[in-house]
DNA sequence: AACGTCTCCAACCGCTATGAT
DNA sequence: GATCATAGCGGTTGGAGACGT
Protein backbone atom coordinates (compact mmCIF):
# COMPACT_ATOMS: atom_id res chain seq x y z
CA UNK A 1 0.00 0.00 0.00
CA UNK A 2 1.51 2.78 -0.81
CA UNK A 3 0.72 6.11 1.55
CA UNK A 4 1.09 9.54 -0.10
CA UNK A 5 1.18 12.54 1.86
CA UNK A 6 -1.84 13.70 3.07
CA UNK A 7 -2.89 17.45 0.86
CA UNK A 8 -3.98 20.46 2.57
CA UNK A 9 -5.32 24.01 1.70
CA UNK A 10 -7.81 24.59 -1.80
CA UNK A 11 -9.46 22.09 -3.63
CA UNK A 12 -8.42 21.78 -7.72
CA UNK A 13 -11.38 20.95 -9.51
CA UNK A 14 -9.90 17.40 -10.14
CA UNK A 15 -10.38 16.73 -6.82
CA UNK A 16 -14.12 17.80 -6.19
CA UNK A 17 -14.59 15.75 -9.25
CA UNK A 18 -12.28 12.53 -7.87
CA UNK A 19 -14.32 13.24 -4.31
CA UNK A 20 -18.17 13.46 -6.17
CA UNK A 21 -16.91 10.67 -7.60
CA UNK A 22 -16.55 8.65 -5.25
CA UNK A 23 -19.19 9.94 -2.78
CA UNK A 24 -21.26 8.50 -5.68
CA UNK A 25 -19.92 5.59 -5.62
CA UNK A 26 -19.58 5.00 -1.31
CA UNK A 27 -22.21 7.41 -0.40
CA UNK A 28 -21.72 10.63 1.85
CA UNK A 29 -20.97 8.93 5.44
CA UNK A 30 -18.16 7.37 5.20
CA UNK A 31 -15.86 9.03 4.90
CA UNK A 32 -12.65 8.15 6.46
CA UNK A 33 -13.44 4.84 4.06
CA UNK A 34 -13.87 7.29 0.74
CA UNK A 35 -10.03 8.85 2.17
CA UNK A 36 -8.68 5.52 2.73
CA UNK A 37 -9.71 3.97 -0.60
CA UNK A 38 -9.48 7.50 -2.70
CA UNK A 39 -5.92 7.40 -1.59
CA UNK A 40 -4.78 4.19 -3.19
CA UNK A 41 -2.60 4.96 -5.97
CA UNK A 42 -4.95 3.55 -8.46
CA UNK A 43 -4.01 4.60 -11.53
CA UNK A 44 -3.26 8.00 -10.44
CA UNK A 45 -7.07 8.65 -8.62
CA UNK A 46 -6.10 8.92 -5.18
CA UNK A 47 -7.24 12.40 -3.17
CA UNK A 48 -4.52 12.07 -0.36
CA UNK A 49 -6.95 14.31 1.74
CA UNK A 50 -8.31 13.35 4.73
CA UNK A 51 -11.86 11.79 5.75
CA UNK A 52 -12.29 15.16 7.68
CA UNK A 53 -11.50 17.16 4.54
CA UNK A 54 -13.30 14.89 2.40
CA UNK A 55 -16.48 15.72 3.99
CA UNK A 56 -16.31 19.55 4.87
CA UNK A 57 -15.63 19.78 0.83
CA UNK A 58 -18.45 17.95 0.26
CA UNK A 59 -20.97 19.87 2.98
CA UNK A 60 -19.97 23.17 2.60
CA UNK A 61 -19.26 23.45 -1.29
CA UNK A 62 -20.13 20.24 -3.40
CA UNK A 63 -23.56 19.62 -1.73
CA UNK A 64 -25.87 19.75 -4.77
CA UNK A 65 -28.86 20.86 -2.45
CA UNK A 66 -26.66 24.02 -1.26
CA UNK A 67 -27.30 27.57 -2.49
CA UNK A 68 -25.37 29.83 -3.55
CA UNK A 69 -24.92 33.72 -3.04
CA UNK A 70 -26.11 35.87 -0.51
CA UNK A 71 -28.50 35.21 2.30
CA UNK A 72 -32.18 36.51 1.45
CA UNK A 73 -33.25 38.88 3.99
CA UNK A 74 -35.55 36.10 5.56
CA UNK A 75 -32.61 34.23 5.98
CA UNK A 76 -31.22 36.91 7.47
CA UNK A 77 -34.07 37.13 9.95
CA UNK A 78 -34.15 33.40 10.50
CA UNK A 79 -30.71 33.24 11.45
CA UNK A 80 -30.53 35.99 14.00
CA UNK A 81 -33.43 34.39 15.63
CA UNK A 82 -32.79 30.99 16.09
CA UNK A 83 -29.14 32.17 16.68
CA UNK A 84 -31.20 34.57 19.18
CA UNK A 85 -33.12 31.06 20.27
CA UNK A 86 -29.89 28.66 20.49
CA UNK A 87 -27.01 29.99 20.12
CA UNK A 88 -23.47 29.43 18.22
CA UNK A 89 -25.47 26.15 17.45
CA UNK A 90 -24.86 26.57 13.86
CA UNK A 91 -25.41 23.32 12.66
CA UNK A 92 -28.66 23.08 14.02
CA UNK A 93 -29.59 26.71 12.29
CA UNK A 94 -28.48 25.72 9.38
CA UNK A 95 -31.17 22.80 9.09
CA UNK A 96 -33.28 25.63 9.67
CA UNK A 97 -32.41 27.04 6.18
CA UNK A 98 -32.42 25.08 3.52
CA UNK A 99 -29.31 24.98 1.16
CA UNK A 100 -27.01 26.67 3.72
CA UNK A 101 -24.03 25.46 5.59
CA UNK A 102 -23.36 25.87 9.21
CA UNK A 103 -20.04 27.79 7.96
CA UNK A 104 -21.70 30.16 5.40
CA UNK A 105 -24.35 31.23 8.89
CA UNK A 106 -21.39 31.50 10.96
CA UNK A 107 -19.71 33.37 8.63
CA UNK A 108 -22.38 35.72 8.06
CA UNK A 109 -22.75 36.29 11.99
CA UNK A 110 -19.35 36.64 12.03
CA UNK A 111 -19.31 39.30 9.39
CA UNK A 112 -22.81 40.31 10.78
CA UNK A 113 -21.51 41.32 14.22
CA UNK A 114 -18.60 42.76 13.42
CA UNK A 115 -20.56 44.93 11.63
CA UNK A 116 -22.72 45.84 14.33
CA UNK A 117 -19.50 46.70 16.99
CA UNK A 118 -18.31 49.16 14.05
CA UNK A 119 -21.43 50.93 14.05
CA UNK A 120 -21.80 51.13 17.65
CA UNK A 121 -18.35 52.52 17.56
CA UNK A 122 -18.96 55.05 15.45
CA UNK A 123 -21.86 55.89 17.19
CA UNK A 124 -20.81 56.10 20.38
CA UNK A 125 -17.15 57.51 19.40
CA UNK A 126 -17.42 61.34 18.25
CA UNK A 127 -16.34 60.50 14.56
CA UNK A 128 -13.00 62.79 15.21
CA UNK A 129 -11.72 60.11 16.65
CA UNK A 130 -13.38 57.07 15.58
CA UNK A 131 -11.10 56.13 12.31
CA UNK A 132 -8.10 55.72 14.34
CA UNK A 133 -10.63 53.40 17.31
CA UNK A 134 -11.95 51.40 14.40
CA UNK A 135 -8.57 51.04 13.29
CA UNK A 136 -7.20 49.94 16.55
CA UNK A 137 -10.38 47.80 17.02
CA UNK A 138 -9.03 45.72 13.21
CA UNK A 139 -5.44 45.90 13.25
CA UNK A 140 -5.86 42.77 11.42
CA UNK A 141 -7.78 41.17 9.13
CA UNK A 142 -9.51 39.77 11.77
CA UNK A 143 -11.08 42.04 14.34
CA UNK A 144 -13.19 39.69 15.86
CA UNK A 145 -10.01 37.83 16.99
CA UNK A 146 -8.93 40.38 19.52
CA UNK A 147 -12.19 39.79 21.43
CA UNK A 148 -11.84 35.82 21.41
CA UNK A 149 -12.72 34.73 24.37
CA UNK A 150 -10.04 31.85 23.68
CA UNK A 151 -7.39 34.71 23.95
CA UNK A 152 -8.40 37.05 26.10
CA UNK A 153 -10.80 35.04 28.44
CA UNK A 154 -13.95 37.34 27.54
CA UNK A 155 -16.71 36.22 26.00
CA UNK A 156 -16.66 36.53 22.12
CA UNK A 157 -18.67 39.87 21.48
CA UNK A 158 -20.73 37.85 18.66
CA UNK A 159 -21.68 35.09 20.54
CA UNK A 160 -24.89 35.95 22.16
CA UNK A 161 -25.59 33.12 23.20
CA UNK A 162 -28.97 31.26 23.01
CA UNK A 163 -31.24 29.66 25.46
CA UNK A 164 -30.10 26.66 25.98
CA UNK A 165 -26.80 27.99 25.31
CA UNK A 166 -25.30 28.80 28.76
CA UNK A 167 -28.38 27.35 30.64
CA UNK A 168 -29.41 23.37 30.46
CA UNK A 169 -32.42 24.12 32.27
CA UNK A 170 -33.69 25.91 28.37
CA UNK A 171 -34.46 28.87 30.43
CA UNK A 172 -34.21 32.16 28.42
CA UNK A 173 -31.24 33.99 29.62
CA UNK A 174 -29.99 35.37 26.63
CA UNK A 175 -31.71 39.01 27.79
CA UNK A 176 -28.80 39.64 29.95
CA UNK A 177 -26.04 38.97 27.41
CA UNK A 178 -27.73 41.12 25.20
CA UNK A 179 -27.18 43.84 27.49
CA UNK A 180 -23.51 42.85 27.70
CA UNK A 181 -23.22 42.53 24.37
CA UNK A 182 -25.44 45.66 23.89
CA UNK A 183 -27.84 44.70 20.87
CA UNK A 184 -31.39 43.92 21.42
CA UNK A 185 -33.07 41.94 19.08
CA UNK A 186 -35.10 44.94 18.92
CA UNK A 187 -32.51 46.58 17.89
CA UNK A 188 -31.20 44.62 15.49
CA UNK A 189 -34.65 44.26 13.73
CA UNK A 190 -34.58 47.87 13.83
CA UNK A 191 -31.47 48.13 11.87
CA UNK A 192 -32.35 45.71 9.23
CA UNK A 193 -35.70 47.59 8.65
CA UNK A 194 -34.39 50.28 7.71
CA UNK A 195 -32.01 49.01 6.16
CA UNK A 196 -33.94 47.15 3.87
CA UNK A 197 -36.55 49.83 3.46
CA UNK A 198 -38.72 47.15 4.38
CA UNK A 199 -38.67 45.17 1.30
CA UNK A 200 -39.02 42.21 3.62
CA UNK A 201 -41.70 40.46 3.21
CA UNK A 202 -44.00 39.31 6.87
CA UNK A 203 -42.14 36.86 7.90
CA UNK A 204 -44.60 35.49 10.40
CA UNK A 205 -47.63 33.61 8.88
CA UNK A 206 -45.32 31.03 8.10
CA UNK A 207 -44.83 27.39 9.40
CA UNK A 208 -44.03 27.57 13.42
CA UNK A 209 -41.89 25.19 14.92
CA UNK A 210 -41.04 24.43 19.07
CA UNK A 211 -43.82 27.08 20.09
CA UNK A 212 -41.52 29.62 18.55
CA UNK A 213 -42.36 32.04 16.04
CA UNK A 214 -40.09 30.98 13.47
CA UNK A 215 -40.82 31.16 9.60
CA UNK A 216 -39.89 27.73 8.03
CA UNK A 217 -39.28 28.19 4.11
CA UNK A 218 -41.00 24.77 2.70
CA UNK A 219 -38.73 23.66 1.07
CA UNK A 220 -37.07 20.33 1.04
CA UNK A 221 -34.40 20.01 3.70
CA UNK A 222 -30.87 19.58 1.61
CA UNK A 223 -29.49 19.10 5.04
CA UNK A 224 -28.70 16.09 4.51
CA UNK A 225 -31.93 14.35 3.44
CA UNK A 226 -31.70 12.72 -0.10
CA UNK A 227 -35.62 12.27 -0.47
CA UNK A 228 -36.65 12.27 -4.34
CA UNK A 229 -37.57 15.56 -3.88
CA UNK A 230 -34.41 16.71 -3.30
CA UNK A 231 -33.21 20.02 -5.12
CA UNK A 232 -29.96 19.28 -6.84
CA UNK A 233 -29.24 22.17 -8.02
CA UNK A 234 -25.80 23.03 -9.09
CA UNK A 235 -23.88 26.24 -11.29
CA UNK A 236 -24.48 25.71 -14.37
CA UNK A 237 -20.70 25.42 -14.23
CA UNK A 238 -20.33 22.85 -11.97
CA UNK A 239 -23.34 21.32 -13.59
CA UNK A 240 -21.38 20.91 -16.99
CA UNK A 241 -18.06 20.02 -14.98
CA UNK A 242 -19.89 17.12 -13.46
CA UNK A 243 -21.42 15.83 -16.36
CA UNK A 244 -19.03 13.15 -17.56
CA UNK A 245 -19.94 11.35 -14.10
CA UNK A 246 -23.40 12.27 -14.00
CA UNK A 247 -24.95 9.96 -15.61
CA UNK A 248 -22.92 7.05 -13.25
CA UNK A 249 -22.83 9.32 -10.22
CA UNK A 250 -26.67 9.79 -9.42
CA UNK A 251 -27.60 6.10 -9.68
CA UNK A 252 -24.80 4.96 -8.18
CA UNK A 253 -24.91 7.32 -5.46
CA UNK A 254 -28.27 5.94 -4.50
CA UNK A 255 -27.11 2.90 -4.92
CA UNK A 256 -24.12 3.22 -3.19
CA UNK A 257 -26.34 4.24 -0.28
CA UNK A 258 -28.23 1.30 -0.55
CA UNK A 259 -25.10 -0.88 -1.04
CA UNK A 260 -23.57 0.50 2.33
CA UNK A 261 -27.05 0.93 4.48
CA UNK A 262 -28.15 -2.55 3.51
C1' DA B 1 -1.80 52.87 -11.24
C1' DA B 2 -0.20 51.57 -6.73
C1' DC B 3 -0.82 50.68 -2.27
C1' DG B 4 -3.17 49.68 2.04
C1' DT B 5 -7.33 48.11 4.27
C1' DC B 6 -11.47 45.55 4.58
C1' DT B 7 -14.70 41.80 3.63
C1' DC B 8 -15.91 37.39 2.58
C1' DC B 9 -15.39 32.64 2.47
C1' DA B 10 -12.99 28.20 2.19
C1' DA B 11 -10.48 25.28 4.93
C1' DC B 12 -8.07 23.65 9.03
C1' DC B 13 -7.78 22.40 14.00
C1' DG B 14 -9.23 20.67 18.27
C1' DC B 15 -12.78 18.93 20.85
C1' DT B 16 -17.07 16.30 21.58
C1' DA B 17 -20.63 12.98 20.42
C1' DT B 18 -21.84 8.70 18.73
C1' DG B 19 -21.58 4.03 17.31
C1' DA B 20 -19.19 -0.37 17.03
C1' DT B 21 -16.68 -3.93 19.24
C1' DG C 1 -19.09 -0.70 30.93
C1' DA C 2 -14.57 0.37 28.59
C1' DT C 3 -12.21 1.40 24.65
C1' DC C 4 -11.49 2.74 20.07
C1' DA C 5 -12.67 4.72 15.58
C1' DT C 6 -15.20 7.81 13.08
C1' DA C 7 -18.36 11.61 12.24
C1' DG C 8 -19.77 16.03 13.37
C1' DC C 9 -19.49 20.66 15.41
C1' DG C 10 -17.75 25.13 16.59
C1' DG C 11 -13.83 28.24 16.66
C1' DT C 12 -10.23 30.14 14.19
C1' DT C 13 -7.19 31.32 10.42
C1' DG C 14 -5.38 32.58 5.81
C1' DG C 15 -5.93 34.18 1.30
C1' DA C 16 -8.21 36.33 -2.63
C1' DG C 17 -10.72 39.89 -4.31
C1' DA C 18 -13.15 44.27 -3.50
C1' DC C 19 -12.83 48.76 -2.12
C1' DG C 20 -10.97 53.24 -0.78
C1' DT C 21 -7.31 56.65 -0.86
Amino acid sequence: MVQQEIRKGPWAEQEDLKLVNFVGLFGDRKWDFIAKVSGLKVEGEGLNRTGKSCRLRWVNYLHPGLKRGKMTPQEERLVLELHQKWGNRWSRIAHKLPGRTDNEIKNYWRTFMRKKAQEKKRATIPSSTSSSCISSLSSNNHTVDSYSPMKTGEESFYDTGGANMTDPTGLMIGEEKQGEQGYSMDDIWKDIDLSEENILLPVRDGLREEGCNIYCPPMPSPSWEYSSDTIWVMDEEKSKMFLPTCDQFFPSYEHGRAFLTG
